[in-house]
DNA sequence: ATAGATGGTCAAGCTGCTTGACTACATACT
DNA sequence: AGTATGTAGTCAAGCAGCTTGACCATCTAT
């Protein structure tokens, strides 16, 4: 494959993560879910099956423990999860979703499938599936990093 | 298709998109063009073809003429681009790519070529092929974003 | 028991962005 | 022509989100 060809395909992936981004991020403010930012949401995915501690979280975005307790600050501020005492480790606290982080994950999921609605119009949905498994394959395993 | 697919794709798509952003800046540090960030990169995609205003500049990266002019000096200072009086508007000035700005464009293609190498590993040439065709037709046209 | 590693927070500092104000030039209208 | 409005760009100040550094409490291994 040629290094142009690489360039373009790298292009339009970084152009459609920046515009999803900015559409799940929209549909959930239009669903009455204000002041989160799209790291916010990708802390959820984490906290989402059973809590998480924020040095996990940390690591999950790539960024440091402080800056992922500031972060879980905000989002227990404001409703959406809270700190409970670890049941293994008394330094630890877990950080787990409340009902409204909850519902707030519900959002973003209503959000993405509109915002990928317009792929399903344009490709078909047999191609849009295909086009999620082969992400799935080559997605790495490390932090999930801003694209830019 | 259901939400929780939705979800799915997304967020492949954007974990893919922040391990290529990374691989890519790595590729480009590897190769000696260093304190760049990936937000250069996208100006210098802009830039490439005959140069730009900084307004446009602005529009493309979706941030204030403020902070395209920031980002301008600072590429400017490090020699990668330089600022010319505009040929059309006395008031305007066309910031275009130096000899060393093509050859760290040259560097960000070969190491997205680097970065991609894996995927034809895994997919295929083909289907990766298939991929960026399919993720061009669905690639919005405004401003690149960050992804969160 | 003791030494070192780990979870979490407090504090200070930096960087990249924003808003606000301004100048120089362009464009449109009368 | 003359005037009003719009646009390109910069200067300045402020802010938000991250970093580094220091610290305490608790866990783990010897």
């Amino acid at each position: 494959m040629q290094n142009s060809e690489a360039m373009a395909l790298s292009a339009a992936l970084l152009a459609v993560a920046g515009g999803l981004t900015q559409r799940i991020h929209d549909g959930v403010e239009a669903r009455g879910f204000e002041g989160l930012r799209p790291a916010h949401g990708f802390a959820f995915t984490r906290l989402a099956p059973d809590g998480a501690t924020v040095t996990e979280i940390a690591a999950h975005l790539g960024v440091t423990k402080q800056a992922a307790s500031q972060l879980v600050d905000e989002i227990v501020r404001k409703g959406y999860a809270e700190r409970r005492p670890h049941p293994d480790d008394a330094r630890a606290r877990l950080v787990v979703l409340t009902e409204q982080g909850w519902a707030c994950t519900r959002a973003a999921e209503e959000a993405a499938a509109e915002a990928v609605r317009p792929w399903v119009e344009l490709l078909g949905e047999r191609e849009v599936r295909a086009l999620r498994e082969r992400l799935v394959r080559i997605a790495p395993s490390g932090p999930i990093k801003p694209v830019w």
